[in-house]
DNA sequence: ATGCCCTAAGTAATCGTTTTCATGGTGCAA
DNA sequence: TTGCACCATGAAAACGATTACTTAGGGCAT
């Protein structure tokens, strides 16, 4: 591969012109310029990143640290930060399946001095402080980490805000029993959206019913066991209000596999708004998340921690939206191929 | 942040070896060496990326070009070069949404000197040629490129004979009139599932029917209207094959619309096995691709360029399996939950 | 004609490592 | 005691760029 010197040489100029006309960093007379451009494509010559890191300290590059890849939530963030860390001209550097805080600060090690900036999406609590104090000196962004974290860039999802709305409509079609299937007791969102539907229960005047709440873990399988143990109850709940969509899909197949009609007998909610949810039968009634554009935000925050005032700490939420679809009975409904959005393929 | 330089001085020994301690390079005496790590330790030093790739060539991490990031089939991919790529301690750089080959080879430049190895999906024919002249120098794995390429490594998907499944299974059911929806004219996949539907009528001794062959982008909405173009043949199709998952459910969409059945009336099949197609309305028949496999072996065929014999080209085709589900109403789709296996939420 | 300024280009220091080669001290055999 | 081998360590040269500083030379005002 050629290096700046073998340029030089051919093009019969110092390196330091060479260097200068890649980077317009300042006036190069313009036959020079020509003939280093002309030496530069023959020798097919690009600048070594790792030399330029080196001295300029910038890398042109951004990390991510994600708790997961799998399912379309996490892909979609990614694309959003992709394209955007594209148009910015950087480069994204991933590392998905971050369950503990000890992995998450491996990973960190490791990323040390290849990234200008990064972007942690940690929605266990207790990785938060170790992620801060480890990345200090590179422009950081939390995302989904709750409210408690001072002194930082966030960047989160109206959970309460959404899950108040999905359960506000339960409410509203008739619904008074009310069950909910929790996330894990560590995550903020699943904090988050049970505390959303507290806050319906207690604006309906609803009474708090303890083995309404019911444990689940984010995953299908958890949603199908919580659909069992729901229908055990007695008097049944008329609704529930699953706080993701995965656990909606565990729920339904547990009613359907005990013949309980959904939603005639029991109505059923979710939340993230996943691509299959519209698909489902009957069609989910969730809560939309806009993934992309929290991967966008993300990097637009983080591209604007360096160019901006530093110590200027900004919080985002990123807004929810009520989905209304079969799975409540609600009259909108009718039409299964409302809603279409989706629209690529593979 | 601390350099080789303050550990060294710190710890009252030379740059070289603070050095050989980090990379168990040459022996060091057994003292030397806690005294160095301790003082590693409180200054919260880790070797310096850049500088380290300067002088060894080596950046320990792998580029990934993908065609985009939309839709679970290509986060499950990444998923699967990201979990294998850090068992081998690499870092994965990613960058997607590439259309057409000049936007390939500006991603590529860009990549010069940051990546030890290059994982390119074009399904797009025309990409390859010059995606290989431009990552001279640096291992290179191509997935899904058809079997036209020669002294490239490959990856690629048995399109050809999961097609010819999913078609011979809907001609043993009896059908005898099944019409196609294409991909991309130029998309690989499209072109081998294409060739996979010839070969299964060819072998029940059917007839080609150009207007059975309808034209697709991969899209739900390519499907849909596809899906319209259908119900108007004369005498109509009673199966359909959508080359991929996206494209049967828009096809699906337009039975609904228009009031026929799946399968009573037609029956449909897709290609890729989305999570999704398991809970359609019917669920769908398709061809399983394990997409996380596809990335693990990429990257696993990457890391073995590097170690073993250079010149020793590798060719790979994933096997591809059929998954009946209802909708060619086969007797397996009595038990709709079968097949469960999906079982991680967000 | 002299001196000054300005422009374009070169010189060399620097970034933080790895690695080759040199060195000094110790132990053991002769 | 001398010599040799060996071990642990240090000194210094890369790696390929950027950039502050220096320099050469031409044009212009005095």
């Amino acid at each position: 591969m050629a290096t700046i010197k073998d340029v030089a040489r051919e093009a019969g100029v110092s390196i330091a012109t060479v260097s200068r006309v890649f980077n317009a960093s300042a006036v190069v007379s313009e036959p020079t310029q020509r003939a280093v451009r002309e030496v530069a494509a023959r020798l097919n010559y690009w600048p070594n990143g790792a030399a330029r890191s080196l001295i300029t300290n910038r890398t042109q590059a951004i990390g991510v640290l994600l708790p997961d890849l799998f399912g379309e939530f996490y892909s979609e963030i990614l694309r959003g930060m992709d394209c955007t860390a594209r148009k910015a001209g950087l480069h994204v550097l991933v590392s998905s399946s971050h369950a503990d805080a000890e992995e998450v600060l491996a990973a960190l090690r490791a990323l040390r001095g290849r990234i200008d900036g990064l972007i942690v999406m940690a929605p266990d609590l207790d990785a938060r402080d170790e992620v801060q104090s480890a990345a200090t000196k590179i422009p950081l962004v939390l995302i989904d980490v709750g409210p408690g974290v001072e002194g930082c860039n966030t960047l989160s999802i109206a959970n309460t805000e959404g899950a108040h709305a999905v359960v506000r409509h339960l409410i509203r079609l008739g619904h008074r029993r009310i069950a909910v299937i929790t996330g894990p007791p560590r995550n903020v969102d699943a904090q988050q959206r049970l505390a959303g539907y507290h806050a319906a229960l207690r604006e309906a005047g609803l009474p708090r019913v303890t083995e309404l709440e019911i444990a689940g873990d984010f995953t299908e399988p958890s949603g199908y066991e919580a659909g069992g143990r729901l229908l055990a109850l007695d008097p049944q709940p008329s609704a529930v209000f699953a706080s993701n969509d995965y656990m909606a899909i565990g729920v339904m197949g547990a009613l359907s596999d005990s013949r309980v009609r959904v939603p005639e007998d029991v109505a059923v909610a979710g939340f993230d708004d996943i691509a299959m949810s519209r698909y489902l039968n009957p069609p989910l009634t969730t809560v939309h998340v806009d993934a992309y554009r929290l991967g966008e935000r993300a990097v637009e925050c983080l591209v604007r921690i360096d160019s901006e005032a530093p110590e200027q700490w900004h919080r985002e939420v990123l807004p929810t939206t009520l989905v209304v679809r079969g799975s409540c009975g609600s009259s909108s409904a009718a039409h299964p191929r409302a809603g279409a959005g989706r629209q690529r393929g593979r």
